[in-house]
DNA sequence: CTCGGGCGATAACCTGCAGGCATGGCCGAG
DNA sequence: CTCGGCCATGCCTGCAGGTTATCGCCCGAG
């Protein structure tokens, strides 16, 4: 039925990422004929090729960049699958929730103390992660939940809810002509350079970073902006208060920022993760008494 | 590395469903002793007492149940994997979009007229099927994109954009209290019978269907809410025209219904799926200008 | 109470294939 | 032309994963 077992996808993946048969097998600890062998029946049995070779170099077909991509999802499921099973029966448990460091609008305390004071909270591990890995955490279940902030996180894949909506304002040095304005609209901000955030993918930031200077996080942001170098549109609540020599506008027009809580599909049957959740979107709804479920 | 093989998770799976060793060893075609030493081999190499057995009968535990769960979409992973980059290879591809029967409001043919206007345009393989299992054939890779109906569709772990937004209407009997008013609230509903839906599962459902009579599709509603055994809400491109012996109303604080069109995650680098969706995108928004990306 | 039958575990054995080693063939660099 | 890097081939071995036979437990029928 499942016609592909998870070695072979891993063999698959390892000669995809090395695109050499050599290391890829040094890599798996294995022989190297071992693993040119596995990568022809796995060829053989899907009918497809997935490399060509050519004696001095290795090239990735269509259908092996397919494997490649899919697989490490499928992979990920895996592991995902044996952590979970192994955390359910083990005693102890702990729920892991990953964020990214700042940022969580106050609320983060919020929902700790609301967890607490449910019936089954168990203790929580809090892990800091940049932005690129925080979603691969939850699909290869290293965490159980994560905070998330949409649209700069990417939720493919992912069940969340919406825990509070925030608008969104410029950030401005304090002499700039916009900074007197009461409300911008995106047009307006259309010859500013925005920043490029650090290790976020492209694909991730798509329409979110500009071309401008690379950033790694807010304090560097604000040291910029306040020398007019840059400007960025970011949710109320990273840049309250203002820093000295940066201002920030409401700008209508934009869409606004959510933070989410987010799960890996399936666990909200998890009793951790059903009540952590419900405690967020209680903690949330007490802050913030705008949030809508189902959004 | 991946700790468990894909066999295993099927065979630890059969188990689970079955919860007979000897049944389960039957479906996946080996004898039963080999079954129950693979499925101890797991529970060894994982720690976890996946199953209590009682030679009279077999229960899951609770990391037996996270097995279940978890393996079934780490097995769907794979098998999506698999059958993805068999399509990638083979020529002839053909693109597979799953939908429900009926209410696409009117969307589909502006969109497969788009799509066939662009340049690397395939073949579409249209799938209809029942609301249980359109998600499930995006997630086994058994279609390729999907439209979608939130919030009555799940779009757990699936990538999305909204192509339209609904209101939603009130469907009553011609000569309801209710159907004289220009508009009404969700309380007003408070105290009507909602159908309960054929086919879709309880967690999916939740805060849409009620408590009355089952019904398996529009067409039925329609007579029943004619002869006033029940009310319903629903996105108003459903009820257009209304039929006879039924009056909708718009409902101003219902959720607004969206038509999405999903895809599973990661795809949308695939050439196929990227341009349908931009297609579909561009078909929607020419057909009803305040459909917005990213919402 | 006993007997029989259903079910999972154990034991003993068999076999195919995954993986190891040595080697061969190809090709580009020098 | 030769050397060296790299993948493919051929042959060998061990074990994973299958089979059949059998046991032991439990429950329900009589």
């Amino acid at each position: 039925m499942a016609e592909l077992e998870t070695r072979e996808i891993e063999y698959v993946v390892a000669v995809a990422e090395e695109l050499h048969f050599g290391r890829a097998a040094q890599r798996l600890r294995i022989a190297q004929p071992a693993l040119s062998k596995a990568v022809r029946r796995v060829e053989k049995r899907l009918g497809v090729q997935l490399f060509v070779r050519s004696s001095r170099q290795v090239a990735l077909t269509a259908a092996g960049g397919a494997l490649l991509r899919h697989g490490r999802y499928a992979l990920d499921a895996v592991s995902a699958a044996a952590d979970r099973t192994r955390r359910a029966g083990g005693a102890g448990q702990r729920l892991r929730l990953v964020l990214k460091p700042g940022g969580d609008a106050g609320l983060l305390s919020a929902i700790l103390a609301a967890y607490a004071g449910e019936p089954d909270a168990h203790r929580v591990e809090i892990l800091f992660s940049g932005p690129a890995d925080r979603v691969d955490h939850l699909r290869a279940g290293r965490a159980d939940v994560a905070l998330l902030y949409v649209p700069f996180d990417d939720l493919d894949g992912l069940a969340h809810e919406t825990l509070c909506v925030e608008e969104r304002v410029a950030v401005l040095p304090a002499g700039h002509p916009l900074a007197s304005r009461g409300e911008l609209r995106l047009a307006d901000l259309a010859d500013e350079t925005l920043p490029r955030w650090k290790d976020v993918p492209d694909d991730i930031a798509r329409g979110h970073g500009g071309s401008g200077p690379e950033v790694a996080d807010i304090a560097q942001l604000y040291s910029l902006v306040a020398v007019g170098r840059v400007a960025a549109l970011l949710p109320r609540s990273l840049v309250h208060p203002a820093p000295a020599g940066v201002v920030c506008v409401p700008v209508a027009d934009a869409p606004p920022s959510r933070i989410v809580v987010a799960w890996p599909p399936g666990e909200e049957a998890h009793p951790l993760v059903g009540s952590f959740v419900r405690a967020a979107i209680a903690a949330a709804t007490a802050h913030n008494p705008q949030a809508d479920p189902h959004g």
